[in-house]
DNA sequence: TAGTGGTCTAGACCACGTC
DNA sequence: ACGTGGTCTAGACCACTAA
């Protein structure tokens, strides 16, 4: 009587230089590439796992961390761990080569933009907000954190940071609503021209808590200085979006090399 | 006679709902933010953090590569944990809405770019790369997958696919000095247009052994589409840029949310 | 050779979900 | 109540680096 070896049957090599946890990783990620595992489906549990691959369930926790921070495996405590379904929903994506704002990102993919005011203060401003926001020594900064959702699902968090003398007096009402832009042109200082740059970073603790992704999870980071028709810096931005649910497009011209 | 606490002491409060790893996580990060840990300079060993903080090294490496991760600590085998000192070279970067090159970039940093083929192969389209290259029904494609470097150090890992039909025969050594737009260019095939995503992903085990970076570091992601000027869909690019050393800057103007 | 980080084990207890 | 993932322990051996 033959028996069919299960999907999730992995061969360790035990003298091969790769480590155990990477070889069942492969394992895994391989089986999910090909179809072998569904999507959606359940893994065995770690324990059971850990007993049919003859290896310590640490040892199996370490593959299955790996695979869920790419985001192909979902971990539900106390209920089990599962191939991710891949994403059906479009993610929202922002449009780069005009000023255009989340919330209008958001609205243009049928989704409900929000914004929660995290944190706001009147300060002393860095070194970094003083370079990038021109200001004179002494000149003091409003600055706000945000945290930007979508159908109620948080996607970024964004710090932006105001020059206290060129804006004028704000409180935190004033930015409880989602458009500091908005806010900005109500006083005469639209931004029309913004420089912008992007990198990949890891969550840390406090992002991943509030963007409610693992702590290492990858993140679009992003700083943009906008500044006014008069050339005057009004704005210097940083945010963190979830680099599983955002999505930034644009168009280029011109040579190429 | 007083003893004082070595900078790297952390108070940890077993009653406290947060882990224990994430207590001495946020406790490292936090003096490194502050300068209480020089940058460059040595953690304790592992072994010797675990006991003065009465726990088990596990733990202290559970931290620690939380730490790693986000670029906080680097980690040398045999050698030590250190602070990662601040990165003083000028990142190389890429200005979007120019269809400027990785060559470029790099060169504009003054530093010498480099490329190296990992593989090449005429092959039949997935359907991804049919849906982007407008291909017919069994049309093949080549498909070049090549390491980017900067005066050595690999920063990038770039797939193209072209279609064989529009491009002509290619054999390998076609592609093996850097520009694949050169190449283009010179049978008439000259991109002048460019539509590119961005996302932030984790690094699989592949990617991050080409890279050099910890499984699981966070990287920028883009694909591409490039059109010639008679519109024909040219190439199809897929990219992988190392987070930590690589960033991407671009000017937006117009109206503003 | 001594010390460091990298891997792995077997077992324990806790917290959460589901039934 | 039970099964799941989350955390933590004490100890072992290996692989690498530096003196």
């Amino acid at each position: 009587m033959s028996i069919t070896s299960p999907p999730w049957a992995i061969s360790l090599d035990a003298a091969s230089a790769l480590p155990v946890y990477m070889q069942v990783a492969q394992g895994l990620e391989q089986r999910i590439h090909t179809g072998e595992l569904r999507q959606g489906s359940a893994l065995p549990a770690e324990r059971e796992l850990a007993a049919h691959l003859h290896v310590s369930r640490v040892t199996v926790r370490q593959a299955l961390a790996l695979l869920a921070q790419q985001g192909l495996l979902t971990r539900k405590h106390g209920s089990g761990t599962f191939i991710t379904p891949p994403t059906p929903e479009e993610r929202p994506s922002r449009t780069l080569g005009l000023l255009s704002s989340f919330s209008e990102d958001v609205r243009s993919r049928g989704q409900t933009p929000g914004a929660r005011v995290l944190s706001f203060e009147d300060a002393r401003p860095t070194a970094q907000e003083v370079m990038s926001l021109a200001l004179s020594p002494g000149e003091r900064v409003y600055r706000v954190r945000r945290l930007r959702t979508s159908d109620g699902e948080a996607l970024a968090v964004e710090d932006s940071t105001l020059p206290a003398a060129l804006v004028g007096k704000l409180s935190q009402e004033d930015v409880t609503d989602a458009s500091l832009y908005a806010l900005l042109g109500g006083r005469g200082l639209q931004p029309v021209r913004a420089i912008r740059h992007l990198r990949a970073v890891s969550a840390d603790l406090k992002l991943a808590e509030l963007l409610r992704v693992l702590p290492g999870a990858a993140l679009l980071a992003t700083e943009r200085v906008s500044w006014t028709g008069g050339g005057r810096p009004v704005e210097y931005a940083r945010a963190h979006y979830r680099g599983d649910r955002y999505d930034f497009v644009m168009e280029l011209h011109g040579e190429g090399e």
